[in-house]
DNA sequence: TGTACCGTTTTGGTATACCAAGAAGAATAC
DNA sequence: GTATTCTTCTTGGTATACCAAAACGGTACA
């Protein structure tokens, strides 16, 4: 946070769009924003521009909108995922010193014990970059977070069970002492089977949810939104 | 192309960028690009986050400069590539159309008989992207292309041989012809061992040059420059 | 001759005014 | 009552002026 004022537009919309505070296909206009944020429109453009780069918003020929969640997308993503993760952790668990395999293990076990719901999320797609930071190669870590932000309001909208929050974390566990083993073909097959299931969960969740979502005033689920309509 | 200014400066910037008009490492201030291109800071300003999002200019606490060409992340891209372009070529092997896997021959062979310089570099990179495009999977698409995008430079630094040219062209072909007989497994051997194979001569050839590449003026092969230095 | 200090210049960050294009709405003709 | 056209208003795109911070250069002093 350098806080210039880009950077913290950039912050702040980041957060609402995160948090769903601001919905999925929400309209964001330059104007608007500027009056919300008692900036110009200098930043916020800057703000907005960065937030496309992300792909947290979607410019349309009016503007600005927050990016719908699209259920394909989420899918695509898990098969990206489960490519670049699965390379990255090989890698993980050829090459990480035991330091660095302690420290994400430490950062599991803090995890555990997160009270608030935003927290758990977070800690979980941070999990997911920190473990593919002990890659070595910067390239994969940056592919792993852009795909953790694009899936970030999902994950959040889906609202885990205590159970199934204990479940990823199982495997997380048995995630990071695969690596610790330096067993690459395990840790690689753990991956590969939890991206695989915390996906299905999520396609079965996001279907069965649909209307229910709809209720709430949530546009979601839907392919190649119009964006012009209302 | 949207013809707006923004648009133009971005493509202009980005083709100097590519084709080594402009120099790794060389700043580019706002003002200065501002008087090159006959237009206002803003535009400029805006092309330059876009470029910065691409990762082909970097930021300073001096503003921006031409990103530096680093064997390092050459190197990690190229193992990106190998995980995302394997599965890509898995997922295209099983779910291409014939149509597809021709459209893409042909493109192929458009390719082989490019005279310029240029646009052989260009057909390489297009290639993959479309490779990668035939898996259906966007995500992944657009990972390629961005790593596309990063190496785009030193494979046209690189200079190749008529030879070294053939040679890709023929892997290319065989890879072509493992997709279009849906043989996944042999696709994706082909694809990471071209890919490998590449980043091999990629980076024998940056080491072997680095001190002629300097001599031409390019500040090349270094890793984590400091931006501050001459 | 070396060093420290101060003014100048250049930089990115920001605010804001202006413009053309397009959407929305009202008014009018039928 | 409906359709059409014209006006008005909102939108993003652009130009530009101003600001603070930091780099640069020159000068004065030791």
């Amino acid at each position: 946070m350098t806080s210039s004022q880009t950077s913290q537009i950039y912050e702040r919309l980041r957060a609402a769009i995160l948090s769903l505070d601001l919905l999925p296909g929400e309209r964001l206009t330059e104007r608007g924003l500027e009056i919300d944020f008692a900036a110009s429109r200098t930043p916020v453009r800057a703000a907005l521009m960065r937030l496309d780069a992300e792909g947290l918003v979607v410019r349309g020929p009016r503007g600005f909108a927050v990016a719908p969640i699209d259920a394909t997308e989420i899918g695509e993503l898990a098969e990206l995922r489960e490519a670049v993760e699965t390379a990255a952790v090989r890698s993980a668990a050829v090459r990480a010193s035991d330091s660095e395999v302690a420290a994400l293990s430490e950062l599991l076990e803090a995890a555990r014990h997160t009270a608030d719901e935003a927290g758990v999320v977070q800690a979980g797609g941070r999990f997911h970059v920190e473990l593919a930071a002990l890659s070595g190669n910067s390239m994969m870590t940056d592919s792993v977070r852009g795909a953790m932000t694009r899936l970030a309001r999902t994950r959040w909208l889906e609202g885990r069970t205590p159970e199934s929050r204990e479940q990823a974390w199982r495997e997380h566990r048995e995630i990071v002492d695969a690596v610790a083993t330096h067993d690459a073909d395990l840790a690689a097959t753990l991956v590969a089977a939890h991206i695989r299931g915390t996906n299905d969960r999520l396609q079965q969740f996001l279907a069965g949810q649909q209307l229910a979502l709809r209720s709430r005033g949530l546009t979601i689920v839907r392919n190649l939104p119009p964006l012009g309509s209302p």
